[in-house]
DNA sequence: ACATTAAGTGATT
DNA sequence: AATCACTTAATGT
C-alpha cells in the first residue's frame, strides 16, 4: 500500500513530503453515491483523490442543487482551501460518482507543508487555478447557456471523467444535477436521439457522438 | 400477474 | 423551460 502511494506521488512531490503524506494520511474508500462532504459540514481535512470520480455540487438553502464540476484522480477540492482559512462551513457537496479512494490529511499539516515544501505550494496553486477556471466555466454555462447546451456539456464532461461511452443513469438524476425537471431532460435527450447523437435505453444512455 | 419505477407526450402557462 | 396529467414501457416480486 505504501509503495503504491509513493508511486502515486513520486512525480509531483519530494521524497520527504511523500513520506510525511504516507505517515499522516488516512486512506478512505467511498462507495458510489456516498458523500465526502455535505453542505454545512465543518471541514478539518483536505482530500487527495487517489482513484475514482467525485461530482461537486453547489446547493442553496432550499435544497436546489447544481453541478459545478467533476474531480478526477490527483485532484483536490479547492473549496477546502477556502474553508481552511476561515471558520466557514462547507459550501458544497461532494458525491462519489463511482467507487473512489481518497487520502485525507489534517489541515494543520496543510499549513506546515505550505511553508516547508515548494512542490506542495505549486500543487496547491495549480489546482486552485484549475478549479477557478472550471468554476468560471460553470458560472458561464449556468448564466448564459440554454438547457440543451448545458445538457451537452454535462454529458460530455461525464463521459470524459468516467472514460466511458455509456452512462448508467436516469433522466431524473441528470435533472437533479442540472437543477431542472425530468420532463425537460427527457425531451432534450429524445431530441439528441433523433439527431443520432445518442441511444436511449432504460437507465442507460449510449453516447455515439456529441 | 401485479406493483413499482423510468421514460414519453400533449396541453397549458 | 416548468408543470400537470396522463400513457407506455421496463423491471422486480
Amino acid at each position: 500500500m505504501k509503495e503504491k502511494l509513493k508511486d502515486f506521488f513520486a512525480h509531483q512531490f519530494e521524497e520527504e513530503l511523500i513520506d510525511e503524506i504516507v505517515e499522516v494520511g488516512e486512506i478512505k474508500f467511498y462507495r458510489e453515491g456516498e458523500h465526502l462532504m455535505s453542505v454545512g459540514d465543518k471541514i478539518d481535512f483536505f482530500p487527495f483523490l487517489l482513484r475514482g470520480v467525485f461530482k461537486i455540487l453547489s446547493e442553496d438553502d432550499k435544497g436546489n442543487e447544481v453541478i459545478m464540476y467533476f474531480l478526477e484522480r490527483g485532484d483536490t477540492c479547492a473549496c477546502v482551501f477556502i474553508n481552511s482559512l476561515s471558520t466557514e462551513k462547507s459550501c458544497i457537496r461532494a458525491v462519489a460518482e463511482i467507487d473512489s479512494e481518497v487520502i485525507l490529511i489534517k489541515l494543520n499539516q496543510f499549513d506546515k507543508w505550505m511553508v516547508k515544501y515548494k512542490s506542495f505550494r505549486d500543487y496547491v496553486l495549480e489546482s486552485y487555478n484549475l478549479r477557478l477556471k472550471e468554476m468560471i466555466e460553470a458560472i458561464d454555462t449556468l448564466a448564459f447557456k440554454k438547457m440543451d447546451q448545458r445538457l451537452l456539456k454535462y454529458l460530455h464532461d461525464r463521459i470524459q471523467v468516467l472514460r466511458v461511452t455509456t452512462l448508467n443513469t436516469t433522466h431524473q438524476e441528470i435533472a437533479y444535477d442540472l437543477n431542472t425537471s425530468r420532463v425537460v431532460i427527457s425531451r432534450l435527450l429524445k431530441q439528441l436521439e433523433n439527431e443520432g447523437k445518442i441511444i436511449l435505453k432504460r437507465n442507460r444512455i449510449e453516447i455515439l457522438n456529441l
